[in-house]
DNA sequence: GACCAGGAAACGA
DNA sequence: TCGTTTCATGGT
């Protein structure tokens, strides 16, 4: 059977909040439509009653590479159930965005963008993104014949650009660190896929021998396109977020916030911080001396 | 203009 | 193993 339209049931599922939470930098909104490309293949969903509506440009026979990367079989309840209970800031930011998930994404799209992500704001990281792949990317079908729309550029593109070119999409000092990660992966120094068979430990060493990619980094690529739920990127509003809320505002190190985050989030420290984050980027007010999350 | 952004490397102590 | 400085660019 061959469609371009398929139904994904789902209960307990936020899109919005899913696709637009600081993860993947490519979807875009209009019309209560979001459409992005997952592994080269244009996509457009909407969320309905019944589930989400997905629509490709090209008819599909299996749906398997969508549901895999929305993660939309994953229990929810129970995903709720390994949140500790007594933390009243996670119960909080959880309630406002119930039903958000991690994705899983293709690890060097998440790696290269992450790269392109340090000390930038999260609308300069989509025009960045943009760019690199307007430049970069190939071609592939879409619903609108007059567009052009273009998968994220594959590793061995980049490598063979200079980095005058990647500098000219905005990206700065980044333009080396990802040339260098993209001629890493091109050439097989770095195996992106055999990572998915080590320990959070190791996974993460490999990653931050890459120049340019630090704990942050690679622990954002570990659990956005590798799954690990005890990977958990501390940026500067989740360090911001524990001194305020569980710390008392005192000048804690950020080695000694990784750890207490840890601990406090273990099993599920992935997708604590994530809730975190979507929260306070819509109400940084709660960081303000005083004010309950 | 000052200040900051989903950081990390290089440096000096 | 620490704190500081620097990196490029755009938004507020």
């Amino acid at each position: 059977l061959n469609k371009c339209d398929h139904l994904l049931c789902v209960t307990d599922y936020n899109l919005a909040a899913t696709l637009d939470c600081g993860q993947a930098f490519r979807w875009r909104e209009t019309g209560g439509v979001w459409h992005g490309i997952v592994k080269g293949r244009w996509v457009g969903l909407r969320r309905t009653s019944r589930g989400i509506e997905a629509r490709t440009a090209v008819p599909q026979t299996d749906w398997h590479w969508l549901t895999n990367y929305l993660q939309t079989k994953v229990d929810f309840e129970r995903l709720l159930e390994s949140f500790p209970a007594d933390d009243r800031h996670l119960q909080a930011a959880v309630k406002a965005h119930h039903g958000m998930r991690l994705l899983r994404q293709d690890p060097w799209e998440c790696l290269a963008s992450f790269i392109l992500s340090s000390t930038k704001q999260v609308s300069q990281i989509k025009q960045v993104v943009a760019l690199l792949c307007e430049r970069f990317g190939e071609t592939i079908p879409g619903p609108v014949k007059t567009e052009t729309y273009r998968a994220f550029p594959v590793p061995e593109r980049i490598a063979s650009a200079l980095e005058e070119e990647l500098r000219a999409c905005k990206m700065g000092f980044r333009a080396p660190y990802l040339l260098n990660a993209a001629r890493a992966v091109a050439s097989g120094n770095l195996n992106l896929q055999s990572l998915a068979r080590l320990e959070l430990d190791e996974a993460r060493a490999r990653l931050m021998s890459l120049h340019g990619v630090g704990e942050k980094i690679a622990d954002c690529v570990l659990l956005f396109a590798y799954g690990l739920p005890d990977a958990c990127p501390v940026d500067v509003w989740i360090a911001r977020a524990l001194r305020e809320l569980y710390f008392r505002r005192r000048n804690v190190p950020l080695p000694q916030l990784r750890a207490f985050a840890a601990r406090q989030w273990r099993g599920c420290g992935g997708y604590a911080q994530q809730y975190l984050f979507h929260y306070l980027r819509h109400h940084p007010e709660a960081l303000k001396p005083g004010t309950a999350l």
